[in-house]
DNA sequence: AGCTATTGATAAAC
DNA sequence: TGTTTATCAATAGCT
């Protein structure tokens, strides 16, 4: 780009970093800078995927492997809604299709929740989401609290409280 | 973000244009904004799609439908490729059905490494919510805080991922 | 995982 | 839709 506009920049201090620098778009050889700028670009690719379907209400679907052959995807607003535009959506009663409806409905759901909800509101409501972090704690979101590293007993613990916190939700 | 190094810009000339301006993440309601973002944005999005297959040699597949319908994809290194790597699947069928068979088996792929984490009881994520949980005691029952402090938005939020967790539980 | 300087994406205006 | 320009947002290189 050349601007226009005409700028005189003057800086003082000392740069502290290198900062960012252009890169050719070709595979980057050393592992690590590899796995870190998948890691970086899958989150800004969701990011702008997430972004599209709000802005023009549009319907996305974003599937990645990573290097090791991990796949991450994004669908919104729903897988099934993503897939089933793609043709007269014949009746896939298979095994993994049911799966696939129990899954999309929990997890993705979750996250594209989670994201469209929490990551991309406006500057000054994340402001104040900090602020009741802060305040507030950790476990201010124990909803995002990974159920992955529940053991048998504190699963069975967060039903009871679940059906008690339903009971309360519905006297309000 | 705060530059750490201070710069002093003087810029002559009069502005011509109003350039980029930060925006809402949210429904574009006029139309013809709305068309020319997603035509913009969704070029961005294959474009960084395309980068990050090349730079960390991933597949990937995007998949995006226009306010008005139309179908946009991208693929790299092919369709083929993408879907492929998630089985050898069966006959060939319409490029729909093959489409939907690699988005389900994504998610069941997916579903297997997540029940796999589930049955290995915690190490050092588990020591570290004890951790925090020991910290700060008052703040584990989470369930017991008093429901009167959350805001309306907060509650509806609360509710969702109630129902996402059920699902989620019922799936175990 | 955080930070910062720089590159890259893109909202406005034509 | 394509071009241009000033800004905003993503991220490369370090730690």
């Amino acid at each position: 780009m050349k601007p226009k506009l005409q700028k005189i920049i003057i800086m003082d201090e000392k740069r502290t970093t290198k900062g960012r620098q252009k890169i050719a778009i070709a595979k980057i050889e050393k592992e690590n800078d590899c796995y870190a700028t998948f890691s970086k670009r899958r989150q800004g690719l969701f990011k702008k995927g997430s972004e599209l379907s709000s802005l023009c209400d549009a319907d996305v679907g974003l599937l990645v492997f990573s290097p090791t052959g991990k796949p991450f995807s994004f669908f919104h607003p729903s897988m099934e809604a993503v897939v089933s535009r793609l043709g007269s959506g014949g009746a896939h009663r298979d095994d993994a299709s049911r799966l696939l409806e129990a899954f999309s409905r929990t997890r993705v759901l979750q996250l594209n929740q989670m994201i469209d909800t929490i990551g991309e509101k406006l500057d000054d409501e994340v402001e104040r989401e900090k602020e009741l972090e802060r305040e507030r704690g950790a476990c201010q979101k124990w909803w995002e609290m990974p159920l992955e590293n529940l053991d048998k007993e504190q699963v069975e613990q967060l039903m009871v409280s679940m059906r008690n916190l339903q009971l309360m939700l519905r006297t309000r």
